[in-house]
DNA sequence: ATTTAGCACTCGGACAGCGAGAGTGCTAAC
DNA sequence: GTTAGCACTCTCGCTGTCCGAGTGCTAAAT
């Protein structure tokens, strides 16, 4: 049942073929342009039986095979042979990254351009959360006399911001003074450490601990909020997308990101670089579409997810190469700004 | 020269039918769908008028009219009568920015998704800037011995932060004496007046301040940074970019969102609701779009932008509507927070 | 037992021709 | 100024035809 090392040989050319060039490919110009020693006949032959297996197949009788989801999954797992991203890439790349400032919003920005340009694919990256959010720092900053800006430090950096209308003047003495007592207080709790009963109910100090639980809370639980898109144009570019199908519903989901969410909880599980082939059963939007993404973001438990949307006939040897690359590079620079 | 009150009329009719449905719209369909008193034939009479003088055109000989650019613009100018929006819609509306936290990111995102859904079609809003950025307040604090957060807030509460690392251990007391020194030094100066030379060259203090002027240049000369889109999706199903031409074009401008910041200077210069109608000749990528902005954030000098891309087949009257008044709104919550 | 040559067969795509229908422009009458 | 009538034009969908590409099968060759 196994494929013979000539099947698994043509089966990868066959994919390479067709991703390079998007036209059905047939048994002659497979050993014409390739020295395989065999005759179109031979070729059909096992082309015939690449199809019975499942990995290719025909769009109608007379016209040459194309992969079948199964037939990339195989390829990418066992005939794709993994390269380094060249040299002279990783440097076009790793450049661009020195000019950021050390901001993580400008990262994530980068990031995803620099994915969705070497790529020609669209783009998405989640910004790093942690499974619980920790208090670090608060800061009270009047503004005018009867309003104030809340600016809430959690643990590892992730700045949250707010105004605050306040029922009467204070002065940024007095501001400082509550946001110190904070400060103290809750020092490196998590959510449902933020204790409200040892303050005075109606003080400022309560609301403004409110607040911090609140934003903390939504910390918490939000999901694809602040997702960074790139590249959706390319996604246009690519000829099976052009008789626009299902066209909308894939630029929906990738403007909601939603499905993005729920594949980073599996890359979180699993790790390295992972590749879904035609939304695998499980996303019906992405049919036409291949998924190819990562974590960042080192050991810790904190981190987010990066990677690539394109048509199921993608580069994969590349694609992954550069999102391994890019994700690796994102984690070394968050464990130099944060150390994590 | 000028057009007869039934020409009018009739021109506006015409623009309506077509903006409904986007078929060449005939003398026969004119005529038996409003109560005009004019037979089939001398509608023809009066579009052939209208066509020479270039509101309407012919895709072929034996087709109905449409619209020119010039066409839209009259209509626009002249035809469509502004409606308030209905209670209801700016229920809805209004009742979707109650639930927003206040903060200017959520907010920006938030009048990107309502605009984009109200209208069905894409929708950017950029930040509000202030034409010149003023020192608020400073805040260093400390992640690790060597690593500090620096947050800088400017005057109207923007917010920009940066990751810092030191040379040597510093406590957060230190940090924090040297955040006051500054926030005295600096208290509501512009860029061009952050003075560098009062400090030792080689102390923490001039390189946190060179940040913090670094910061601020950037912040007045940043183009097109952290722009809210939505809606992309919409525009693939308008049927006229069904057939993709230059639809990659138009997708691209959107992502890079470059053309917004042009305009965005006039619509300040002008005020009130821009309509850019098929690129104005001005920008060849938006040649099938039209474009409804406006500016937002009241009186001062502080605000930014916001609108929605469509087809130049668009219901002008409702998304100039919509947009009016998600601007309003905007501005309104604007003065609610930040007193501008 | 595998490979290959040969050949019939099938299907899609391009092309041309055709007819119907829609809508105009023109002319002449109202 | 308006309208009826009519010829004319152009698109669109349908049909039939042809061509070429590529397969699948069979029988011969290695």
């Amino acid at each position: 049942m196994e494929l013979t090392e000539r099947q698994r040989m043509i089966l990868g050319l066959v994919i390479r073929e067709y991703i390079q060039n998007p036209v059905p490919v047939a048994s002659k110009v497979l050993v014409e342009k390739y020295p395989l020693g065999i005759s179109p006949a031979t070729a059909r032959n096992e082309l015939a039986v690449l199809e019975e297996r499942g990995y290719l197949t025909h769009p109608h009788t007379s016209a040459g095979r194309i992969p079948t989801e199964k037939g990339y999954r195989y390829f990418v797992e066992y005939l794709m042979q993994q390269v380094e991203l060249p040299l002279e890439e990783r440097l076009t790349i790793r450049h661009q990254f020195y000019q950021v400032h050390a901001e993580m919003d400008q990262m994530m920005r980068l990031s995803a351009s620099v994915l969705a340009r070497q790529t020609r694919s669209a783009a998405l990256v989640t910004p790093p959360r942690a499974p619980q959010s920790r208090y670090k720092h608060l800061e009270l900053i009047s503004l005018r006399e009867t309003v104030a800006l809340l600016i809430l430090v959690l643990q590892g950096g992730l700045v949250k911001q707010q105004v605050l209308t306040l029922d009467a003047p204070y002065t940024q003495e007095t501001l400082s003074a509550i946001a110190g007592k904070l400060n103290h207080l809750y020092a490196g709790v998590t959510v449902d450490q933020v204790r409200l009963d040892v303050l005075g109910a109606e003080s400022l100090e309560a609301r403004v601990a409110r607040i911090v639980r609140d934003i903390m809370t939504q910390e918490d639980h939000q999901t694809s909020q602040g997702i960074y898109r790139d590249g959706l144009g390319y996604i246009l570019e690519t000829p099976e997308f052009r008789e626009a199908r299902s066209l909308r519903q894939v630029v929906d989901l990738l403007e909601r990101g939603m499905f993005f969410e729920e594949m980073l909880a599996e890359a979180m599980e699993r790790g390295g670089v992972q590749v879904i082939i035609g939304g695998e059963g499980r996303w019906d939007e992405l049919a036409d579409c291949s998924v190819v993404m990562a974590r960042y973001g080192g050991e810790s438990r904190v981190g987010g997810a990066l990677g690539v949307v394109g048509p199921t006939r993608m580069p994969y040897a590349h694609a992954i190469s550069v999102v391994r690359y890019v994700a690796e590079l994102m984690g070394d620079l968050m464990y130099e700004w944060y150390g994590y």
